[in-house]
DNA sequence: TAGACGTAGA
DNA sequence: TCTACGTCTA
């Protein structure tokens, strides 16, 4: 028996295969895939530099997928808040933004997780009412960025992230709808 | 064994007792004391008008505690939202407000949980990071209603709660401080 | 679809 | 203290 620290830990998780299916973020936490119950994009530090772990991709931003091979993936920060009264303002390069960046440079891979959405023609006979699930897509290397204008006018940090060859082909769902 | 449908139920839960320490709202959900995961206030509907069966009072808003018999609660709604760009708006005697009020003509009890965080100062040896608990405060009359002007400038609605006399004392937590 | 007295991590 | 691709009920 060899304990890991799954939040340190850059790559496969010993145990979670490409395909494996959870429910919620808690599960991707208590796993170890991804050490956020909210947050798209978990980090750690190396070096005194922080690299990209994991990241959700769940639909909530506008990402574009182009394959199962390539996914676009939008940065954090900016949006309205609702605490606070805040307008959206510019990302910044920090924290997870800064963290994948980091992970380009460094060329480090980073584990892809998709959430997808029960489409109402779902022939899935969901025993819970929980109508969202996770999909582990395996290892990603972030191969390009960028700052486009999202909606609000305000800039985004884009990620442009292809899947690392050799891994098991990830069944996509057919019975139900990506977001 | 007799089920019963906590969600429709007014007054005491069987086997809840006044004193019982939950750590989260989906405990207070499961046992039935609470049946909304993150709303205050949480209603039914009998012969066709709402009436609210329980209340969490965790210190969010801005609750002015008299005593431990007495609860100044504010009404929900207003707030700027997450999703949208909104303005803090007046509330409206819709939803848990308006539960609240007819409560409060209809004369019937409404279920009290009170919210307290750890203070640094706690001498609780916490094993989990969790540092907010739930206490079941029994049974509360609404007494009275009325309009302010809250932090934003618009109006909020505020209920007066008196404890139903004859339930047992409240052992107010002496480690822990109240938000 | 919107709103909500959540919850954990940086 | 603040943010965050949550999650539920109405």
């Amino acid at each position: 028996q060899k304990w890991i620290n799954t939040s340190q830990r850059l790559g496969d998780i010993p145990g979670v295969l490409v395909g494996d299916v959870f429910e919620w973020m808690a599960e991707l936490n208590v796993i170890g895939l991804h050490h956020q119950f909210q947050n798209g994009i978990d980090y750690m530090k190396r070096n005194g530099i922080t690299l990209a772990t994991s990241i959700v991709a769940s639909g909530r931003y506008a990402n574009v997928v182009e394959s199962s091979d390539v996914l676009i993936y939008s940065g954090h920060g900016g949006n309205p808040s609702m605490r606070a009264n805040h307008q959206p303002r510019d990302q910044k390069l920090e924290r997870g933004n800064l963290a994948l960046k980091n992970s380009m440079e460094a060329k480090t891979p980073v584990r892809v997780i998709r959430g997808f959405k029960l489409s109402k023609s779902s022939n899935l006979t969901s025993t819970s009412c929980k109508n969202t699930i996770y999909l582990y897509d395996g290892l990603y290397y972030v191969h390009d960025s960028w700052l486009e204008k999202g909606k609000f006018g305000k800039l985004v940090f884009m990620f442009l992230l292809k899947r690392i060859l050799g891994q098991p082909k990830l069944q996509w769902p057919k019975t139900i709808e990506e977001i």
